[in-house]
RNA sequence: UGGCCCAUGGUGUAAUGGUAACACUCCGGUUUUUGGUACCGUCAUUCAAGGUUCGAGUCCUUGUGGGCCAACCA
């Protein structure tokens, strides 16, 4: 064990103080607070890190909790598929919570607050109120309902709560400071009403909580020792604790907001309209395309949760604006994969070989290594006849001493098989090549221990025997955008950005034990990149998505 | 004519007043039956100007640049 005492970031920096000026390590609670109004993306996941993480790293408990107090937006179907993406990325929640559970807490406390004066119900049009509001730069006027009577307020929040009142009638303020700089303070709504089922609580509420007066408070009840949030909430910390204050009981816990800069990943949207957008417009196929950056997106793409992880753990936690280069994403599922990918041989662009000398109708089954990584993966076999396919783009007649691969007069080797020789190729009448004919040196077998098999030759390919091969579809994905913030430019809109070749789908020959790949199997096409089985697979017919090809330093080198 | 937050290489993050670190990317090299992996090397005096200090990326001041704040959304 070295000892390698990792900086801390300085949300854990936060945490470490408190620990040290009087909270002990039990009273240490942390929560995620969705709201069930869509999928989990990619941003999600840097906070679902954090809170899980600091759950893991202290020993606590880290509430899911739904912040589901608008029920216009939000939907069962959020909650089931947020639960299963946060328990995909491998964290446990303490216990499941919902914002609705605490309705008759929220509304108690609000008639508390109507009692000591500091809260009041407004009948006024949202626009009235919106001039009375102000500006950033000038400070708001009262509202002529401000003094209102306590008793009348109690009157008139009961009727609200009866559903006596239509929708956008009536609302309950907070009584704070028209004149505050921070336009929150301003009166805040505490309640309005809404006439709609809630996926919880059906019709038992027809007025509902805002955001504010509901996320202190329900840390509170939970004890959540630290509600960790991001930057656009800071201006809500001062109501945060203003609302707080009315409650507060000082042998309790007291929940402290802090906030975090949101992740920003270059080349995508995160938006949820910006995203419902690209579905809707038949840009992408589904919220869990392959090309989404939802969790359920890059979880068909065959991402894992370790790359996940590993990806928020690398790019940290900060307060500054930042964009991520998608490279170190895409670095943490190589890295990973790396170790866990099976290998196999799988030829996307097929060309033909025929090796002369070969006997016609003779099979032989080769050892071929699993993971060179892994020694424990093992290794299996595979059917070598004297008919494959290779890459296209590893022949060519000529080419100069900088390519390794096959070419008229001279040798390669093919992997886990033999060391062949173009001698000829044919083309068809558009000059096209669509053979290519070879001799080999039987004694060059792979792990035949024979002095031939030893020969070093620049250059290995990867093959399938055409009699044995597998047909696949395979779809071969690239960037959504073509710029690396797409929903950045003013005079732009991000749906301009698109790129019209993210995905390509192409019939690929694979090796024959592939047959048996389940859905949601993740392999290493060798030389190609990492794959993995689509849930569009069916008994007959395979579907991979390409995760992310390897690095390819041939690409950069053929370029010049 | 306001308030709050932020500023370290191409990217992300660290350095807690003691002489800029780590990861990715890029470029170059070694090993290799994957042009993969692994390994090695190159790439910044920290937005600017003042100030405090023996010493400043870090503290102060003033600029500059960026983000956020006027939903009965969260």
């Amino acid at each position: 064990m070295s000892e390698t005492t990792k900086s801390l970031n300085f949300i854990e920096q936060i945490v470490e103080e408190d620990l040290v000026n009087g909270y002990t390590k039990d009273e240490l609670r942390f929560r995620f607070p969705p709201e069930p109004n869509g999928y989990l993306h990619i941003g999600h996941a840097s906070s679902i890190c954090l809170n899980f993480g600091l759950g893991l790293r202290y020993n606590a408990p880290v509430n899911l909790r739904f912040d589901d107090t608008n029920p216009a937006k939000e939907e069962q179907e959020f909650v089931d598929a947020i639960k299963k993406d946060v328990a995909w990325l491998g964290y446990k929640w303490d216990t499941e919570r919902y914002a609705s559970d605490y309705f008759q807490q929220l509304y108690d406390w609000a008639v508390e607050l109507i009692k000591k004066g500091k809260a009041y119900v407004d009948d006024q049009s949202s626009e009235e109120m919106a001039l009375q509001k102000g500006t950033p730069t000038q400070p708001g006027t009262n509202s002529p309902n401000r003094d209102r009577s306590i008793e009348e307020n109690l009157q008139l929040f009961e009727k609200m709560k009866n559903g006596d009142f239509e929708e956008g009638t009536h609302v309950l303020r907070a009584k704070i400071d028209m004149g505050s700089s921070n336009m929150l303070m301003r009166d805040p709504i505490m309640y309005r009403i809404l006439h709609k089922a809630h996926h919880r609580t059906n019709t038992d509420w027809c007025i509902y909580p805002m955001y504010d007066w509901t996320h202190g408070e329900s840390d509170y009840i939970e004890q959540v020792s630290h509600s960790f949030c991001t930057l656009e909430f800071a201006m809500h910390r001062e109501l945060y604790n203003w609302f707080l204050d009315q409650v507060y009981d000082e042998n309790k816990i007291r929940p402290k907001q802090r906030e975090f800069a949101r992740r920003n990943l270059s080349h995508t949207v995160v938006s949820k309209r910006k995203l419902a957008q690209l579905v809707e417009k038949g840009v992408v196929k589904s919220w869990d395309d392959p090309r989404m950056p939802t969790i359920s997106g890059l979880r068909r793409r065959g991402y894992t949760p370790e790359a996940i992880r590993n990806f928020t753990d690398a790019i940290g936690i900060a307060k500054r604006d930042n964009l991520i280069d998608v490279s170190l994403l895409e670095f943490q599922v190589r890295d990973h994969l790396n170790k866990v990918a099976p290998r196999v041989m799988g030829v996307l662009d097929p060309l033909k070989v025929v090796i002369t000398n070969y006997p016609e109708g003779e099979v032989e089954w080769l050892d071929a290594e699993n993971n060179p990584e892994d020694e424990s993966a093992g290794s299996r076999k595979v059917p070598f006849s004297r008919e494959f396919y290779i890459e296209k783009e590893d022949f060519r007649e000529e080419a100069n001493k900088k390519f390794f691969r096959l070419k008229l007069g001279k040798e390669v080797r093919l992997k886990n098989a033999y060391i062949i020789k173009a001698e000829s190729c044919t083309k068809d009448t558009d000059g096209n090549i669509i053979e290519v004919q070879c001799t080999y040196d039987p004694k060059s077998k792979s792990g035949s221990g024979t002095e031939e098999s030893l020969r070093k030759v620049k250059g290995t390919l990867h093959w399938v025997s055409i009699k044995h091969a597998v047909q696949a579809e395979v779809r071969l994905y690239d960037r959504l955008f073509t710029d690396e913030s797409p929903d950045t430019h003013k005079d732009k809109d991000f749906m301009e950005f698109v790129n019209p070749d993210s995905l390509k789908i192409i019939t690929a020959y694979v090796e024959p034990h592939l047959k048996e790949a389940k859905i949601g199997d993740r392999v290493q096409f060798q030389r190609m990149g990492y794959f993995c089985v689509d849930p569009d697979t069916t008994a007959g017919k395979l579907v991979f998505n390409r995760t992310v090809g390897l690095r390819d330093s041939w690409a950069k080198i053929a370029q010049k």
